[in-house]
DNA sequence: GCGCCTATGTGCGGTAACGGACGGAAGTGG
DNA sequence: CCACTTCCGTCCGTTACCGCACATAGGCGC
């Protein structure tokens, strides 16, 4: 993740715009909403595609859009001198991009990038604060589920220190395996491995001896779920313990 | 910390309340709050003593009490199986225990442990969240220190995984000593340790270290600052992190 | 002073992960 | 078909921890 440049914002792509917002809500939370609260936020939000790689929000730097994706997954990472990183958060179709405007900071405090390509809604900081100040339920799902972040980066951190990378390999692919509702999908060994804040190596062995317990297979990112169940004991409980503690 | 026990609820020391809570506001929370706000939380707030070791809080159970520290300190853990813990928060006088409840949760993802004796005002869950809804100046400030409760554990989490022990007990003493304004303060090595989420040894031997460069000295708990430049250059950059982005 | 508890120091083998480097193999684009 | 990039595998020595066990040493009550 090192490697990643950061790149320009991403351009929304207007001609999809309306069918796309006024269709079927595929994130969670906008999904939950009331449906006046979602006609009122409707006129702010704008759909972008974005792809693998791209960085939404950098530490330190203003947060300019808040995003709600519908397919894509986006990897928040914390990150120490010395090109280290490590994921401490996860969003996907169920959460936002931004979550720290909503509780009142203008900067974003981790690196934001995406991990898998697709499709999100967006929306400009200042549209978003009057909306959130506009709608009480917007509020109440909005600050539940910086309550599910918090969970997530403290369990992350624990996680982090206490866990072999075999075991944080096999709930991150069991993580992703469930977010895309596949047991295929794409993902190399070193985003994993930036991800988990461990070495490239050390994938490629937990990877390895994964495979050897024919638990999953894997052909240059082509990661395939042998074994669901198999995988799970192999994995950490930290995915089942963010799940269980969230309500 | 394992072997702290769960105790008992803490009980009131009433005779001392009034006095306590209509003198100076200690908190930095409570103090920031415009007068009539805080009038109105005045009915609800009651004094309690804590003494070290005792738990607040336990992660997955309902959150009863809400504490804002006066002059005690509240180590969050997170905790795996297998009987290791993390810290993943500390509150202070600038803070509050129980942030989960103003995000809408009901139980604690933590545990909560007293970390230095002293007193707080606590504020029973119910009460807590009827101010809470009548106060914006409360929502606001509250919001806030949410997301610098985020940063933290983000932070620890980033700490835990590439940081060395002796850095990170070098931040920690550095951080101790800014929080109770005093070269010297009482921590022992265990207690560390079981922050740090490392050995008792791994903290012996770090501390011998910083004393060997005569950054301090201890005796039994006691915990001398010699050379705060010195410590602070060989403390990890997490503290200032936290307190930068904190805004 | 004696017993006891807490706090600290030491020693030892074991190991998971590190950093760096190199090689091969699979796909990609001309 | 060939150059090139991406991805994966292997090997090396090194290191910072771990878990365990045991030894000292200060403080406290009696």
């Amino acid at each position: 993740m090192q490697a990643v440049p950061r790149t320009a914002l991403p351009q929304p792509d207007d001609q999809r715009a309306l069918s796309a917002v006024s269709g079927r809500i595929e994130n969670g939370l906008l999904a939950a909403l009331p449906r006046e609260d979602y006609q009122n936020l409707l006129g702010e939000l704008e759909r972008v595609t974005l792809t693998c790689g791209e960085v939404l929000h950098q530490p330190g730097e203003r947060i300019w859009h808040v995003y709600f994706p519908n397919d894509i997954q986006v990897s928040l990472l914390t990150a120490v001198a010395s090109r280290k990183a490590l994921e401490v958060g996860l969003v996907g179709r169920e959460g936002m991009v931004g979550i720290s405007l909503a509780l009142g900071a203008e900067t974003s405090p981790v690196r934001a990038v995406v991990l898998r390509s697709g499709s999100a809604l967006r929306m400009k900081a200042a549209g978003f604060r009057e909306a959130l100040g506009r709608s009480l339920e917007l509020q109440r799902s909005l600050y539940l589920y910086a309550h599910v972040m918090l969970l997530q980066a403290r369990q992350a951190a624990a996680c982090a220190r206490f866990h072999r990378a075999e075991a944080r390999v096999a709930r991150c692919l069991q993580m992703a395996s469930e977010s895309v509702r596949s047991d295929q999908f794409h993902l190399t060994h070193k985003l994993l491995a930036d991800m988990l804040g461990i070495r490239r190596v050390g994938v490629t062995n937990a990877a390895g001896s994964l495979q050897r317990l024919k638990l999953i297979s894997y052909r240059r990112g082509n990661i395939r779920i042998l074994d669901p169940k198999g995988l799970k004991a192999a994995a950490c409980e930290c995915y089942e313990m963010v799940r269980k503690l969230a309500r």
